[in-house]
DNA sequence: TACGATTGTGAATCAGGATTCACGCCCCCG
DNA sequence: CGGGGGCGTGAATCCTGATTCACAATCGTA
Protein backbone atom coordinates (compact mmCIF):
# COMPACT_ATOMS: atom_id res chain seq x y z
CA UNK A 1 0.00 0.00 0.00
CA UNK A 2 2.09 3.19 1.51
CA UNK A 3 4.31 0.98 0.63
CA UNK A 4 5.09 1.91 -2.57
CA UNK A 5 5.09 5.29 -1.50
CA UNK A 6 7.64 5.15 1.38
CA UNK A 7 10.07 3.30 -0.67
CA UNK A 8 12.39 5.70 -2.65
CA UNK A 9 13.15 7.39 0.98
CA UNK A 10 13.58 4.25 2.86
CA UNK A 11 15.18 2.52 0.30
CA UNK A 12 17.65 5.57 0.01
CA UNK A 13 18.06 5.41 3.83
CA UNK A 14 19.13 1.49 3.43
CA UNK A 15 21.20 2.13 0.64
CA UNK A 16 22.87 5.10 2.82
CA UNK A 17 23.89 2.57 5.43
CA UNK A 18 24.96 0.05 3.61
CA UNK A 19 27.58 2.49 2.18
CA UNK A 20 28.05 3.92 4.89
CA UNK A 21 29.23 0.74 7.00
CA UNK A 22 31.33 -0.25 3.63
CA UNK A 23 33.41 2.67 3.71
CA UNK A 24 33.95 2.59 7.79
CA UNK A 25 31.85 -0.15 10.37
CA UNK A 26 28.94 0.22 11.96
CA UNK A 27 30.46 3.02 13.71
CA UNK A 28 30.84 5.28 10.76
CA UNK A 29 26.73 4.83 10.19
CA UNK A 30 25.54 7.33 12.50
CA UNK A 31 21.80 8.14 12.49
CA UNK A 32 22.62 11.41 11.09
CA UNK A 33 25.33 10.68 8.49
CA UNK A 34 23.02 8.01 7.07
CA UNK A 35 20.33 10.84 7.24
CA UNK A 36 22.82 13.24 5.58
CA UNK A 37 23.75 10.77 2.83
CA UNK A 38 19.99 10.02 2.05
CA UNK A 39 19.73 13.96 1.60
CA UNK A 40 17.14 13.76 4.32
CA UNK A 41 17.10 15.38 7.65
CA UNK A 42 17.60 12.78 10.98
CA UNK A 43 14.30 13.07 12.19
CA UNK A 44 13.49 11.58 8.93
CA UNK A 45 15.09 8.03 9.80
CA UNK A 46 12.21 7.53 12.41
CA UNK A 47 9.11 7.65 9.85
CA UNK A 48 10.18 4.98 8.22
CA UNK A 49 12.49 2.82 11.30
CA UNK A 50 11.08 2.56 14.54
CA UNK A 51 15.31 2.93 15.38
CA UNK A 52 18.39 2.70 14.10
CA UNK A 53 18.58 -0.90 15.75
CA UNK A 54 15.43 -1.99 12.68
CA UNK A 55 16.82 -0.19 10.35
CA UNK A 56 20.19 -2.09 10.64
CA UNK A 57 18.43 -5.64 11.28
CA UNK A 58 16.57 -5.00 7.58
CA UNK A 59 19.48 -4.02 6.05
CA UNK A 60 21.78 -7.37 7.64
CA UNK A 61 18.80 -10.07 6.66
CA UNK A 62 18.71 -8.57 2.90
CA UNK A 63 22.49 -8.35 2.19
CA UNK A 64 22.39 -11.83 3.73
CA UNK A 65 19.91 -13.37 1.82
CA UNK A 66 21.57 -12.06 -1.38
CA UNK A 67 25.36 -13.48 -0.62
CA UNK A 68 23.75 -16.84 0.58
CA UNK A 69 21.82 -16.64 -2.67
CA UNK A 70 24.74 -15.85 -4.52
CA UNK A 71 26.99 -19.07 -2.91
CA UNK A 72 23.61 -21.37 -3.69
CA UNK A 73 23.03 -20.70 -6.91
CA UNK A 74 26.86 -20.81 -7.64
CA UNK A 75 26.85 -24.50 -6.47
CA UNK A 76 23.56 -24.92 -8.52
CA UNK A 77 25.15 -23.72 -11.56
CA UNK A 78 27.80 -26.66 -11.89
CA UNK A 79 27.26 -29.83 -13.47
CA UNK A 80 25.44 -32.38 -11.41
CA UNK A 81 28.69 -34.42 -11.41
CA UNK A 82 31.27 -31.89 -9.89
CA UNK A 83 33.51 -33.43 -7.61
CA UNK A 84 32.38 -32.62 -3.96
CA UNK A 85 35.51 -30.84 -3.90
CA UNK A 86 35.01 -28.77 -6.64
CA UNK A 87 31.84 -27.98 -5.20
CA UNK A 88 33.13 -26.81 -1.98
CA UNK A 89 35.50 -24.61 -3.89
CA UNK A 90 33.23 -22.83 -6.03
CA UNK A 91 30.82 -21.61 -3.40
CA UNK A 92 33.81 -20.44 -1.13
CA UNK A 93 35.18 -18.92 -3.96
CA UNK A 94 32.38 -17.24 -4.52
CA UNK A 95 31.86 -16.40 -0.83
CA UNK A 96 35.64 -15.16 -1.16
CA UNK A 97 35.14 -12.71 -4.45
CA UNK A 98 32.22 -11.26 -3.21
CA UNK A 99 33.51 -10.43 0.41
CA UNK A 100 36.78 -9.16 -1.32
CA UNK A 101 34.99 -7.12 -3.49
CA UNK A 102 33.17 -5.22 -0.56
CA UNK A 103 35.77 -6.14 2.63
CA UNK A 104 34.63 -3.60 5.18
CA UNK A 105 30.77 -5.14 4.47
CA UNK A 106 31.91 -8.69 4.59
CA UNK A 107 33.88 -8.23 8.10
CA UNK A 108 30.63 -5.92 9.18
CA UNK A 109 28.37 -9.30 8.41
CA UNK A 110 30.53 -12.23 9.52
CA UNK A 111 32.06 -10.65 12.73
CA UNK A 112 31.58 -6.71 13.88
CA UNK A 113 30.08 -6.31 16.87
CA UNK A 114 26.58 -4.72 16.90
CA UNK A 115 23.67 -4.44 18.99
CA UNK A 116 22.13 -7.53 20.43
CA UNK A 117 19.53 -7.41 18.38
CA UNK A 118 21.27 -7.26 15.09
CA UNK A 119 23.48 -9.70 16.46
CA UNK A 120 20.88 -12.16 16.19
CA UNK A 121 20.08 -11.92 13.18
CA UNK A 122 24.28 -13.11 12.36
CA UNK A 123 23.66 -15.77 14.45
CA UNK A 124 21.42 -17.09 12.21
CA UNK A 125 23.04 -16.37 9.13
CA UNK A 126 26.46 -17.56 10.02
CA UNK A 127 24.61 -20.42 10.26
CA UNK A 128 23.50 -20.80 7.02
CA UNK A 129 26.40 -19.98 5.79
CA UNK A 130 28.81 -22.45 7.54
CA UNK A 131 25.48 -25.10 7.13
CA UNK A 132 25.99 -24.63 3.38
CA UNK A 133 29.58 -25.47 3.45
CA UNK A 134 29.15 -28.50 5.78
CA UNK A 135 26.85 -30.18 3.67
CA UNK A 136 28.52 -29.94 1.17
CA UNK A 137 31.76 -31.49 3.16
CA UNK A 138 29.23 -34.35 4.71
CA UNK A 139 28.42 -34.75 1.23
CA UNK A 140 31.35 -35.23 0.10
CA UNK A 141 32.68 -37.47 2.93
CA UNK A 142 29.23 -39.97 2.41
CA UNK A 143 29.99 -40.19 -1.33
CA UNK A 144 33.79 -41.26 -0.43
CA UNK A 145 35.54 -38.35 -2.28
CA UNK A 146 36.71 -36.54 0.76
CA UNK A 147 38.02 -38.05 4.52
CA UNK A 148 36.36 -38.59 7.34
CA UNK A 149 36.17 -35.43 9.39
CA UNK A 150 34.37 -32.93 11.86
CA UNK A 151 32.09 -31.36 9.14
CA UNK A 152 31.06 -28.36 11.31
CA UNK A 153 34.63 -27.72 12.84
CA UNK A 154 35.81 -27.38 9.54
CA UNK A 155 33.49 -25.66 7.78
CA UNK A 156 33.33 -22.71 10.76
CA UNK A 157 37.47 -23.18 9.77
CA UNK A 158 36.59 -22.33 5.78
CA UNK A 159 34.60 -19.48 6.36
CA UNK A 160 37.16 -17.95 9.19
CA UNK A 161 39.60 -18.62 7.19
CA UNK A 162 38.62 -17.19 4.30
CA UNK A 163 37.31 -14.09 6.08
CA UNK A 164 40.48 -13.44 7.85
CA UNK A 165 42.33 -14.10 4.74
CA UNK A 166 40.48 -11.85 3.24
CA UNK A 167 39.43 -8.85 5.69
CA UNK A 168 42.26 -9.38 8.06
CA UNK A 169 45.97 -8.63 6.11
CA UNK A 170 44.14 -6.61 3.32
CA UNK A 171 42.21 -4.12 4.72
CA UNK A 172 44.33 -1.95 6.75
CA UNK A 173 46.74 0.06 4.30
CA UNK A 174 48.98 -2.21 4.80
CA UNK A 175 52.24 -3.01 2.72
CA UNK A 176 51.74 -4.62 -0.73
CA UNK A 177 48.61 -6.03 -1.72
CA UNK A 178 47.86 -8.77 -3.10
CA UNK A 179 45.93 -9.33 -6.37
CA UNK A 180 42.58 -10.52 -6.03
CA UNK A 181 43.29 -12.95 -8.32
CA UNK A 182 46.33 -14.50 -6.64
CA UNK A 183 43.80 -14.52 -3.00
CA UNK A 184 41.17 -16.10 -4.54
CA UNK A 185 43.77 -18.82 -6.25
CA UNK A 186 45.14 -19.10 -3.05
CA UNK A 187 41.93 -19.89 -1.18
CA UNK A 188 40.98 -22.29 -3.68
CA UNK A 189 44.39 -24.47 -2.67
CA UNK A 190 43.31 -24.24 0.94
CA UNK A 191 39.79 -25.08 0.43
CA UNK A 192 41.04 -28.09 -1.22
CA UNK A 193 43.59 -29.11 0.70
CA UNK A 194 41.57 -28.14 4.77
CA UNK A 195 38.78 -30.47 3.54
CA UNK A 196 41.81 -33.55 2.50
CA UNK A 197 41.15 -33.03 -1.43
CA UNK A 198 44.79 -32.30 -1.89
CA UNK B 1 61.58 4.34 41.46
CA UNK B 2 57.90 5.06 42.23
CA UNK B 3 56.92 2.20 40.03
CA UNK B 4 56.94 0.19 42.91
CA UNK B 5 54.80 1.72 44.66
CA UNK B 6 52.24 2.44 41.81
CA UNK B 7 52.09 -1.28 41.10
CA UNK B 8 49.99 -2.95 43.39
CA UNK B 9 46.69 -0.28 41.93
CA UNK B 10 47.86 0.00 38.39
CA UNK B 11 48.38 -3.83 37.93
CA UNK B 12 44.86 -4.09 39.93
CA UNK B 13 43.46 -1.97 37.13
CA UNK B 14 45.30 -4.22 33.91
CA UNK B 15 43.83 -7.51 35.71
CA UNK B 16 40.46 -5.55 36.05
CA UNK B 17 40.36 -4.48 33.04
CA UNK B 18 41.95 -8.14 31.37
CA UNK B 19 38.96 -9.87 33.78
CA UNK B 20 36.01 -7.46 32.42
CA UNK B 21 36.92 -8.34 28.74
CA UNK B 22 37.19 -11.81 29.06
CA UNK B 23 33.55 -11.81 30.41
CA UNK B 24 32.42 -9.13 27.83
CA UNK B 25 34.36 -7.72 25.66
CA UNK B 26 35.67 -4.20 25.67
CA UNK B 27 31.85 -2.98 25.94
CA UNK B 28 31.91 -4.09 29.30
CA UNK B 29 35.13 -2.85 30.77
CA UNK B 30 34.27 0.75 30.92
CA UNK B 31 36.22 2.73 32.92
CA UNK B 32 33.76 3.21 35.85
CA UNK B 33 33.53 -0.51 36.01
CA UNK B 34 37.21 -1.49 35.98
CA UNK B 35 37.82 0.82 38.74
CA UNK B 36 35.13 -0.78 40.70
CA UNK B 37 36.04 -3.96 40.23
CA UNK B 38 39.27 -3.23 41.17
CA UNK B 39 38.01 -1.36 43.87
CA UNK B 40 39.33 1.52 43.50
CA UNK B 41 37.06 5.13 42.22
CA UNK B 42 36.68 6.15 38.52
CA UNK B 43 39.48 8.97 39.08
CA UNK B 44 41.67 7.09 40.63
CA UNK B 45 42.60 5.27 36.76
CA UNK B 46 43.44 8.38 35.84
CA UNK B 47 46.14 8.62 38.37
CA UNK B 48 47.74 5.72 36.66
CA UNK B 49 46.71 5.84 33.07
CA UNK B 50 46.38 9.03 31.00
CA UNK B 51 43.43 7.62 29.59
CA UNK B 52 41.85 4.35 28.71
CA UNK B 53 42.74 4.05 25.38
CA UNK B 54 46.34 3.61 27.29
CA UNK B 55 45.34 1.61 30.18
CA UNK B 56 43.93 -0.64 26.76
CA UNK B 57 47.01 -0.76 25.11
CA UNK B 58 49.43 -1.62 27.48
CA UNK B 59 47.12 -4.50 28.63
CA UNK B 60 47.13 -5.63 25.15
CA UNK B 61 50.62 -5.65 24.51
CA UNK B 62 51.05 -7.46 27.85
CA UNK B 63 48.89 -10.08 27.09
CA UNK B 64 49.64 -10.61 23.31
CA UNK B 65 53.27 -11.06 24.15
CA UNK B 66 52.25 -13.22 26.63
CA UNK B 67 50.81 -15.62 23.28
CA UNK B 68 53.27 -15.17 21.17
CA UNK B 69 56.25 -16.10 23.95
CA UNK B 70 54.14 -19.29 24.31
CA UNK B 71 53.79 -20.20 20.70
CA UNK B 72 57.49 -19.83 20.11
CA UNK B 73 58.31 -21.47 23.05
CA UNK B 74 56.00 -24.54 22.34
CA UNK B 75 57.80 -24.59 18.84
CA UNK B 76 61.56 -24.52 20.54
CA UNK B 77 60.65 -27.08 23.00
CA UNK B 78 60.29 -29.87 20.39
CA UNK B 79 62.88 -31.91 18.88
CA UNK B 80 65.24 -29.88 16.03
CA UNK B 81 63.95 -33.15 13.53
CA UNK B 82 60.59 -32.70 13.78
CA UNK B 83 58.50 -32.06 10.74
CA UNK B 84 57.82 -28.28 10.25
CA UNK B 85 54.30 -29.78 9.54
CA UNK B 86 53.97 -30.66 13.22
CA UNK B 87 55.67 -27.56 14.08
CA UNK B 88 52.88 -25.84 12.56
CA UNK B 89 50.24 -28.26 13.86
CA UNK B 90 51.79 -27.68 17.34
CA UNK B 91 52.72 -24.20 16.95
CA UNK B 92 48.44 -23.93 16.21
CA UNK B 93 47.42 -26.34 18.58
CA UNK B 94 49.38 -23.99 21.32
CA UNK B 95 47.30 -20.71 20.03
CA UNK B 96 43.88 -22.84 19.55
CA UNK B 97 44.08 -24.08 23.20
CA UNK B 98 45.29 -20.78 24.38
CA UNK B 99 42.08 -19.04 22.99
CA UNK B 100 39.45 -21.96 23.87
CA UNK B 101 40.89 -21.24 27.44
CA UNK B 102 39.58 -17.70 27.07
CA UNK B 103 37.38 -17.44 23.63
CA UNK B 104 35.94 -14.03 24.40
CA UNK B 105 39.79 -12.18 25.17
CA UNK B 106 41.22 -14.37 22.19
CA UNK B 107 38.33 -12.19 20.06
CA UNK B 108 39.16 -9.15 21.66
CA UNK B 109 42.83 -9.65 20.64
CA UNK B 110 42.34 -11.15 17.45
CA UNK B 111 39.00 -9.14 16.09
CA UNK B 112 37.39 -7.14 17.88
CA UNK B 113 37.36 -3.80 16.89
CA UNK B 114 38.64 -0.93 19.18
CA UNK B 115 39.49 2.90 19.22
CA UNK B 116 42.29 3.12 16.57
CA UNK B 117 45.18 3.74 18.71
CA UNK B 118 44.48 -0.09 20.54
CA UNK B 119 43.88 -1.16 16.65
CA UNK B 120 47.15 -0.43 15.79
CA UNK B 121 48.61 -2.66 18.10
CA UNK B 122 46.65 -5.44 16.99
CA UNK B 123 47.49 -4.67 13.80
CA UNK B 124 51.42 -5.37 14.97
CA UNK B 125 50.78 -8.36 16.97
CA UNK B 126 48.49 -10.07 14.15
CA UNK B 127 51.54 -9.42 11.61
CA UNK B 128 53.69 -11.17 14.92
CA UNK B 129 51.36 -14.61 14.55
CA UNK B 130 51.10 -14.62 10.89
CA UNK B 131 54.54 -14.13 10.52
CA UNK B 132 55.63 -17.02 13.00
CA UNK B 133 53.09 -19.43 11.26
CA UNK B 134 54.25 -17.82 7.85
CA UNK B 135 57.77 -18.64 8.80
CA UNK B 136 57.17 -22.20 9.63
CA UNK B 137 55.16 -23.18 5.87
CA UNK B 138 58.22 -21.16 3.93
CA UNK B 139 60.67 -23.23 6.35
CA UNK B 140 58.64 -26.28 5.17
CA UNK B 141 58.38 -25.75 1.48
CA UNK B 142 61.95 -24.86 1.22
CA UNK B 143 62.84 -27.83 2.98
CA UNK B 144 60.49 -29.65 0.41
CA UNK B 145 58.80 -31.11 3.43
CA UNK B 146 55.48 -29.25 2.33
CA UNK B 147 53.65 -28.50 -1.73
CA UNK B 148 54.75 -24.88 -3.14
CA UNK B 149 52.34 -22.10 -1.64
CA UNK B 150 51.38 -18.86 -0.28
CA UNK B 151 52.92 -18.78 2.90
CA UNK B 152 51.47 -15.30 3.94
CA UNK B 153 47.88 -16.22 2.09
CA UNK B 154 47.82 -19.36 4.41
CA UNK B 155 49.32 -18.18 7.19
CA UNK B 156 46.09 -15.68 7.70
CA UNK B 157 44.12 -18.21 7.33
CA UNK B 158 44.73 -20.56 9.31
CA UNK B 159 45.04 -17.96 12.08
CA UNK B 160 41.40 -17.11 10.89
CA UNK B 161 40.34 -20.44 10.66
CA UNK B 162 41.72 -21.91 14.25
CA UNK B 163 39.97 -18.24 15.34
CA UNK B 164 36.44 -18.69 13.79
CA UNK B 165 36.46 -22.26 14.71
CA UNK B 166 36.86 -21.45 18.24
CA UNK B 167 35.01 -18.47 18.79
CA UNK B 168 32.61 -18.12 16.30
CA UNK B 169 30.23 -21.38 16.42
CA UNK B 170 31.20 -21.74 20.35
CA UNK B 171 31.05 -18.63 21.78
CA UNK B 172 27.24 -18.31 21.89
CA UNK B 173 25.69 -19.97 24.17
CA UNK B 174 24.56 -22.43 21.09
CA UNK B 175 23.14 -25.84 20.87
CA UNK B 176 25.79 -28.76 21.72
CA UNK B 177 29.44 -27.36 22.45
CA UNK B 178 32.15 -29.68 21.15
CA UNK B 179 34.65 -30.48 23.70
CA UNK B 180 37.67 -29.19 24.10
CA UNK B 181 39.86 -31.89 23.14
CA UNK B 182 38.01 -32.87 20.06
CA UNK B 183 37.88 -29.39 18.48
CA UNK B 184 41.61 -29.66 19.02
CA UNK B 185 42.15 -32.47 17.65
CA UNK B 186 39.61 -31.28 14.52
CA UNK B 187 42.06 -28.18 14.17
CA UNK B 188 45.12 -30.40 14.18
CA UNK B 189 43.81 -32.04 11.11
CA UNK B 190 42.93 -28.73 9.53
CA UNK B 191 46.42 -27.12 9.62
CA UNK B 192 47.89 -30.36 8.48
CA UNK B 193 46.13 -31.00 5.50
CA UNK B 194 45.92 -27.03 4.89
CA UNK B 195 49.57 -26.30 5.02
CA UNK B 196 49.13 -29.53 2.04
CA UNK B 197 51.10 -31.98 4.36
CA UNK B 198 48.18 -34.55 4.00
C1' DT C 1 55.99 17.93 63.82
C1' DA C 2 55.17 20.63 59.50
C1' DC C 3 55.25 20.50 54.32
C1' DG C 4 54.90 18.90 49.80
C1' DA C 5 54.13 15.12 46.92
C1' DT C 6 51.53 11.14 45.71
C1' DT C 7 47.12 8.66 45.73
C1' DG C 8 42.44 8.23 46.22
C1' DT C 9 37.58 10.06 45.96
C1' DG C 10 33.26 10.73 43.58
C1' DA C 11 30.23 14.23 42.17
C1' DA C 12 30.15 17.45 38.34
C1' DT C 13 31.12 18.22 33.70
C1' DC C 14 31.63 17.09 28.80
C1' DA C 15 30.98 14.87 24.54
C1' DG C 16 28.94 12.12 21.05
C1' DG C 17 25.15 10.12 19.35
C1' DA C 18 20.17 8.40 19.44
C1' DT C 19 15.62 9.87 19.85
C1' DT C 20 11.75 13.16 20.28
C1' DC C 21 8.73 16.81 19.03
C1' DA C 22 6.43 21.10 17.64
C1' DC C 23 6.10 22.91 13.48
C1' DG C 24 5.50 23.42 8.10
C1' DC C 25 4.37 21.32 3.52
C1' DC C 26 1.77 18.95 0.34
C1' DC C 27 -1.31 15.76 -1.49
C1' DC C 28 -5.57 13.43 -1.54
C1' DC C 29 -10.31 12.75 -0.31
C1' DG C 30 -14.76 14.90 0.94
C1' DC D 1 -11.97 24.69 -1.40
C1' DG D 2 -11.06 22.78 3.67
C1' DG D 3 -9.17 19.35 6.65
C1' DG D 4 -6.55 15.25 7.87
C1' DG D 5 -2.65 12.43 7.29
C1' DG D 6 1.80 11.25 5.82
C1' DC D 7 6.36 13.12 5.20
C1' DG D 8 10.23 16.04 6.28
C1' DT D 9 12.76 19.26 9.43
C1' DG D 10 16.30 20.13 12.75
C1' DA D 11 16.89 22.03 17.17
C1' DA D 12 16.14 20.39 21.86
C1' DT D 13 16.52 16.59 24.86
C1' DC D 14 18.28 12.31 26.86
C1' DC D 15 21.53 8.86 27.74
C1' DT D 16 25.71 6.78 28.37
C1' DG D 17 30.15 6.77 29.45
C1' DA D 18 34.84 9.25 29.65
C1' DT D 19 37.22 12.79 31.89
C1' DT D 20 38.09 16.52 35.27
C1' DC D 21 38.72 18.65 39.66
C1' DA D 22 38.36 20.40 44.37
C1' DC D 23 38.97 18.17 48.32
C1' DA D 24 40.88 14.59 51.64
C1' DA D 25 44.16 11.11 53.42
C1' DT D 26 48.80 9.28 53.68
C1' DC D 27 53.58 9.11 53.62
C1' DG D 28 58.40 10.40 53.30
C1' DT D 29 61.42 13.82 54.57
C1' DA D 30 63.38 18.14 56.59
Amino acid sequence: MTEDLLAPTRARLLHAAQELIEEGGYGAASVVAIAERAGVAAGTLYRHFSSKEELFVELFRSVCDREVRAMQSAAEQMSPEAAYADRLETVLATFAERAMRRPRLAWALIAEPVDPRVDAERLAYREQYAELIAEGVRAGVAAGQLPEQNAELIAAALVGGCGEALVGPLSPLAGTRPSSAEVITGLRTFVRRAVGAG
